[in-house]
DNA sequence: AATCTATTTAGAGATATTTCTAAATAGATT
DNA sequence: AATCTATTTAGAAATATCTCTAAATAGATT
């Protein structure tokens, strides 16, 4: 939805965890679940704002929704940091 | 002070565009509160969230209290970021 | 030393966020 | 069709965040 909405959703050290769950494989919302002790509602809750901020893309099958990372709005972010230059961003022009 | 204190401090828009505004001077807590229509004890609750996160860096000369980036920090979120691969984050080994 | 200037600290109000429980949806299985 | 399973939605409570005004600090200037 744009960069305001990105940053809080990764703002949060739960979501930032989820995040990383997904990093190489798709889940669905109860596997996910299962990795902390809260409830389903609250991780329903947490995917909803990953989701909002398109880190992340649902899909379903059966009973089941599942989540995956969307690459494209991290390259996005990391865009964002590029122009704060430090330890050459720039390899390429090396 | 640890990656959730700085993604906490990254999650408001207002101190991302004063890390903006660091990118290539120093500037003083002022100076920085003249881009804003705020208060100046509200830049100086913004200023002290992103020295918690370790994001900038103080210095006194005179009167003032000039803020600067720093760097390194920026580097560490650069490399979390990294572990979620997207568009080759490792053109050094084409 | 008195005052001025730059900035922070303290305290309070408004708003936002995170979590829960309970109820709603919706597809799958019996 | 009745029920079971996976997940979301709604509403509420607790906590955190952002912003303000007023007061405190501290160094600079007169």
């Amino acid at each position: 939805m744009g960069f305001p909405e990105t940053f809080k959703a990764l703002s949060d050290p739960v979501r930032r965890e989820i995040l990383v769950l997904l990093k190489d494989k798709k889940l669905s919302a109860g596997e996910i679940g299962k990795h902390f002790e809260m409830t389903g509602a609250t991780i329903s809750y947490h995917l909803s704002q990953l989701k909002k901020a398109d880190l992340i893309l649902e899909s379903k099958y059966k009973n089941f929704i599942y989540y995956e990372l969307n690459i494209s709005v991290f390259e996005e972010i990391m865009l964002w940091f590029t122009q704060f230059g430090g330890k050459e961003n720039d390899k390429k022009n090396e």
